[in-house]
DNA sequence: AGTGCGATTGACT
DNA sequence: GTCAATCGCACTA
């Protein structure tokens, strides 16, 4: 696993995030990541550790999780050493395994939109607060990082989404032509 | 104790 | 394309 934020944020797409849940799995390819890495002053890290952000800190492949404007939860992994705090979020995922549960998690017929966003993807997937500080990579954690399942594609960089801060850098990495990425089409070649 | 504000989404023009 | 709901958390007093 690459040792800085941003390479992270590139090698993350193209591989699987996976939940196992009590009767089945959900899961899919990453299609779209955002890095936050140190020193970004729009990153959940940048004004030092606090209870909410503290998975930040933990050691790179953690998942930090954590809830945003009343009603959604966003998934994100660690990405620096321990006590440093970096993050990689997961924009969007290709769905590939237990389409139908993420279905009706999600209340949504429409597979493209099943988990296109942060917080659609979380939804999807049945993640929240309880799976936060979770090892993605341990093995033995519900909540789980995979190899890529085909070849990814061309993977193009560009600004992240919903900032006010830092908005010019571009941080923003997604599988070129993807039609399960968020935000708007134009941005999708 | 009170205030302000999002790494968003879904509904609507 | 625009816009407001919604609430946990950080920050100020």
């Amino acid at each position: 696993m690459p040792v800085d934020t941003v390479t992270l944020a590139r090698y993350l797409v193209g591989k699987t995030l996976v939940h196992d849940l009590p009767r089945s799995r959900v899961g899919g390819r990453i299609v779209e990541t955002e890095a936050y890495p140190v020193g970004d002053a729009a990153g959940h890290a940048f004004r030092g550790q606090t209870p909410r952000n503290r998975s930040l800190f933990l050691e790179r492949g953690h998942a930090y999780i954590y809830f945003a404007y009343g009603s959604c939860w966003c998934t994100n992994v660690s990405s620096e050493t321990c006590g440093v705090g970096g993050g990689v979020l997961i924009r969007a995922l290709e769905p590939l395994e237990g389409i139908a549960l993420m279905r009706r998690h999600r209340a949504l017929s429409r597979l493209f939109d099943l988990a296109r966003g942060p917080g659609r993807l979380s939804a999807a997937m049945r993640i929240d607060r309880r799976l936060d500080g979770l090892d993605l990579c341990s093995g033995a954690s519900p909540l789980w990082l995979g190899t890529a399942v085909r070849p990814v594609g061309e993977i193009r960089a560009t600004t992240r989404i919903g900032l006010s801060r830092e908005a010019h850098r571009t941080l923003r990495f997604y599988e070129r032509g993807s039609p399960f990425i968020s935000g708007p089409r134009r941005l999708l070649s």
